[in-house]
Formats: structure tokens, C-alpha cells, sequence
DNA sequence: ACCTGAACACCGTTCAAGT
DNA sequence: ACCTGAACACCGTTCAAGT
């Protein structure tokens, strides 16, 4: 893998995504990013050294892209949660179509190391320490990434389930009372609303006093 | 797209699961599982109508096998919505290379159907009701499959986190910090810890008696 | 020394040709 | 009427052949 000369090295990764933002990521191809940076198709093999990597660094420019500067040191420790997670939300549905990636590509985002560093600084900072810090983070990435793509799949009101008020005569009757509900509740409060019980839950314990 | 007739409807579906518990999701392809199955590549086509179908299948038969028989009445709602957690996150890790595919496909699978409704009758029998029951069954189901992937990934204390510990000094002091502490928190600890964090929220609003 | 196009081994899917 | 193998248009990647 000799030097790259006429490309800076995210070059690639932009171009992927832009790629990906167009035609999906059904549309990624090798041949395709090599179109879209104006070089023949192995000449993008000078820069990545298979699909893969060029994969990992998409992901990593899309989390890379999240705002870790610390949140405002005024707000409690909930609201700066808050914040973090809407700032981690964000940095994700600006490219719905690479969420698949994220999760293919096991590897450790610096990204959301940073992201990490800022979540348990407030955690610290509101008290939590040992195993119970361990578990409110890893608790909290869990809700924000699930939360992402359940998001993503279309609100519990969409078209998706409106067709389970025509399933079988009461075989989930709550099912389809709830997405009744459901029309009420906008995509940012459902994400809130979740964060909230996630918060209460963890706030509810010993040692926090903000 | 004529009847089929030598095979039964589920079984190309567990065709392409036995091929990838075997050879990953890598190993998927039309040829593999139609190989599996003792037929031609094209006699696959008499089954399902193309590879996007065939995937659904899979993610079907997997959420299909989540054990959702109304769990053990005397036990509190806190318990029983337990019970339910671990069953779901029970089906899915028997096949763990098949999440991606539970992703890709925003499909409202009968499985998580049956299962929302199970959830739903605890949270009701608990006094939920109403918008609030939208939250809590959309939190649920978004912090069982992110911490499911995030298991997928791998624990915090394991290699991965490891190499965190040797990054550029002091960058990540608080992450180097939790990573060791994350050694004496196992999975299960782990996934129901951040459960508990969830229902400790749920709990604390009011109309919950049990 | 650097770059690239042809080629290889795959893939999903079409379709005409077999029985 | 039913089934299937060759073929098509892709894919990631190798590598020898060009300059």
C-alpha cells in the first residue's frame, strides 16, 4: 500500500457516503466511488485495502461528525445527558442509509469514544462510579442506538402499523390500541419520553443530588 | 409464482438459516441455499420470489421462536416484563450473525407482534395506559435489540475495550476507568442492570401498585 | 516506479431450451 | 406443464501488461 498523492485520506469516505446518500447502500460499489472520485476502479485500492476498510471509514466519518464538545456546564446532569444523546441521534439520521454499516462493523468508533468520555464525565461528575457507571453507559448507548433504528423502521403510528388494525378480528387487541395511540406521539418525544424513563430510573438511585 | 410441492413452505427458510449458522451471513446466497435444499439454484426461485424474500424468511423464523406464552402470573409486572426481555434476547443470540438481517428488513415481524402484545397485557395489568404505554413498549423494544447488538459486539471489558487502555495517554481517562471496572460486569448482569435502570423509570411514575 | 484494464471467481436473476 | 442450465449484468479483487 504505497503513499497516496492526488487524494487527502477522507477523500474516500466522503465519497462513498455521497455515494451511499444517493443510491443507497445498495448502490456502494468499488467501481461506483472510484467513478465518483474520477479515478479508475483500482486506483481507489491505493487508498483503502478492501470494501471493508472503505466501509469502516464511511462509519467512522459519519460518528466522527457527532458534537462531544462538553454541554453546558449550567444545565444538570440530566439535561446534559439529554444532550449528548440528541447530539449522537442527530449525527445518525443525517445518513439513515449507513446505519446498517454500524452495526456490521464491529469496531471501536472514535467517534463514540469521544461521545463515551463526555457521557461518563457528567455521569461522574452527578456522582455515579464503579459497576454502576459501567451499566448506566452502556445502558444508555443501548436505548440510543435501538431507539435509532426503530426510528428509522417508521413510527409505531406509520403505514407499517396501521395494517395490524386489519389483522385478524382481536388478535392483538392492545396492539392495535396502543398504535391508536400512537398518532399522538411525535418521533422526538417518543425518544425523549424513553430517555426519560432511562433517566428516572437512573436518577432514582443512591448519590445523585442535582 | 406456481405451488410448491416437494417442500413444506418453512423450509427454505431453514435452509438459509442452517447455512448461515454454518458459514455466517457471508455464506448466504441463493446457489448455498438452494444446494442445502438438493435443488437447483432456479428451484429456490419456485419458493421464494427473490434473495429479499428468503431474508425475511430467516428474520421470521428467528422472531418467530420467541417464547411468548403469557409468563407466570403471580410474579410482580416488573418480573414478568423481565421474563419477556430475556426471551427475546434469548431468540435472537441462538442466531447471532442473523441480526444484521433483523435490521436491513423493516418488516413488522408476527414474532415481535405476539410479543408486543404479551408486554402490553403486563404493562396494562401495571396500570399503563394511554400515551405513556407507546413510550414504554417503544423504550423496551429499543433497548433490548441495541443492547443485543451491543453484546453482539462484545463486552466492555473485552478486547476491544482493552486496546482503549493503550490509546494516546490520558485521552480517554474516564473510558480507560470504566473498562476496568466493566471486568467484574458479566452479560446477563449487564443487559438486566440497564433493564432495571429502564423499569426503575417505569415504576416510578405514578399508577404503578405491584 | 506507477497505474490500469483485462480477467477471475463469484453473485442474483432472466429466459430460452429441454423434457 | 414443469424444471433447469446457460447466459447476462453485475460484484470484489488479482495480476500481468503497459508506460
Amino acid at each position: 500500500m504505497p503513499r497516496p498523492r492526488s487524494l487527502t485520506s477522507d477523500q474516500p469516505a466522503s465519497a462513498a457516503l455521497a455515494v451511499i446518500d444517493r443510491d443507497g447502500l445498495a448502490g456502494l460499489s468499488m467501481r461506483a466511488v472510484a467513478q465518483e472520485l474520477g479515478m479508475s476502479t483500482m486506483g481507489l485500492y491505493r487508498y483503502v485495502h478492501d470494501r471493508e476498510e472503505l466501509e469502516r471509514l464511511v462509519v467512522e466519518l459519519v460518528l466522527g461528525a457527532v458534537d462531544t464538545e462538553p454541554p453546558d456546564p449550567d444545565a444538570s446532569w440530566r439535561e446534559r445527558i439529554e444532550a449528548m444523546a440528541r447530539r449522537l441521534r442527530d449525527a445518525v439520521s443525517a445518513h439513515p442509509a449507513v446505519v446498517p454499516l454500524t452495526i456490521t462493523h464491529r469496531h471501536r468508533s472514535l467517534g463514540v469514544l469521544r461521545w463515551s468520555e463526555a457521557v461518563l464525565t457528567v455521569l461522574t461528575e452527578a456522582g455515579v462510579e464503579g459497576e454502576r457507571r459501567v451499566i448506566a453507559l452502556r445502558g444508555l448507548i443501548s436505548y440510543v442506538i435501538g431507539a435509532i433504528q426503530l426510528e428509522d423502521l417508521g413510527p409505531l403510528s406509520g403505514s407499517g402499523t396501521a395494517a395490524i388494525t386489519e389483522l385478524p378480528s382481536g388478535e392483538f387487541p392492545l396492539m392495535s390500541e396502543t398504535a391508536r395511540h400512537a398518532r399522538n406521539v411525535g418521533a422526538d418525544q417518543e425518544f425523549l419520553g424513553g430517555l426519560a424513563m432511562l433517566l428516572d430510573g437512573l436518577g432514582g438511585l443512591d448519590s445523585l443530588d442535582a
